[in-house]
DNA sequence: AAGCGGTACAACCGCCAGTGC
DNA sequence: CGCACTGGCGGTTGTACCGCT
């Protein structure tokens, strides 16, 4: 028996969201919460797949994303974290509020990628191609400890930034962050690295939107825990999304809002 | 102004792990 | 235990945009 299909394709829009079927969804969600995103495109009126509307929603709509490019913070995070989990966008971006798997994953591949090799440095091990031959004696030898970033430390010499473990003065002098304390305890965090890289769920994230269960019942989701870390969609609960006044959102909020705006400009 | 190539990023696809029956 | 189903992840593609010629 052949796998279900995730959606029916015939009838499925597939392509760039309009405005209007972000509004569809965003309504849908203040409104339900996250709920089996299967269901979601029926419940909400959009003829997408269940999958999309997720993706949409993580990617694109959530109202705690940032939009804009990764500061110079983020990047070295970012680096620090391929490092030493690889191409596990999903962990990388767990570490970075605000920030998607798909968007971390973009930015190294358009950004990062190519400032490395720029650099001479290996974008998948992390050490100058010229080392390349000492790396596997050096890994045999990491193997015995905690996982080491890489050499980042040559690479943030040579990118005028500073090392990440050593990063108690050096973050702050980073005034492109957007909160660099934040990033900061994130970077000072050896435990919580140490749990990354064990694989283990990230306490911190505990509230976080990735690990958030879905409302068990819609009728009685009083305050779904993910909520907790999301007091807008409180504010927002009994509104549609053409209730809302500008004055009513946060930055944040604001964000998803003109995002949309200019969404809708475009078509 | 038009054509072209490069870049950035949203979206899709296929696969896998977890879970419930 | 095996199957069906869902959600999540990482890789890849499509396309809009931008700068250059």
């Amino acid at each position: 028996m052949g796998r279900q299909p995730c959606c029916d394709k015939l009838g499925v829009k597939k392509g760039p969201w309009t405005a209007e079927e972000d509004k569809k969804l965003i309504n849908f969600i203040l409104t339900n919460g996250q709920c089996c995103w299967r269901a979601v495109p029926k419940l909400a009126g959009l003829r997408r797949c269940g999958k999309s509307c997720r993706l949409r929603w993580t990617n694109y709509l959530r109202p705690d994303l940032k939009r804009g490019l990764l500061t110079e913070a983020e990047e070295q995070l970012v680096i620090d974290l391929h490092a030493r989990l690889g191409n596990r966008w999903s962990k990388i971006a767990a570490r970075l509020p605000g920030r998607t798997d798909n968007e971390i994953k973009n930015h190294w591949n358009t950004h990062i990628k190519k400032k490395l090799l720029k650099m001479g440095i290996d974008p998948v091990t992390h050490e100058p191609f010229h080392k390349e031959s000492k790396a596997e004696q050096i890994s045999s030898h990491a193997d015995d400890n905690l996982p080491q970033p890489g050499n980042h430390q040559l690479m943030l010499e040579t990118d005028g930034a500073n090392n990440m473990e050593d990063n108690s003065s050096s973050q702050t002098e980073n005034s492109s962050s957007d909160d660099p304390r934040l990033l900061e305890s994130i970077c000072n965090d050896d435990s919580l690295l140490n749990s990354l890289w064990m694989d283990e769920p990230p306490f911190v994230d505990g509230t976080s939107w990735n690990n958030q269960p879905p409302p068990q019942n819609i009728s009685n989701m009083s305050l779904p825990s993910w909520e907790d870390n999301c007091s807008w969609l409180l504010d927002c609960q009994d509104f549609g999304i053409h209730d809302f006044g500008i004055d009513c959102f946060s930055d944040i909020e604001f964000n998803t809002l003109t995002t949309l705006e200019m969404g809708e400009s475009k078509h």
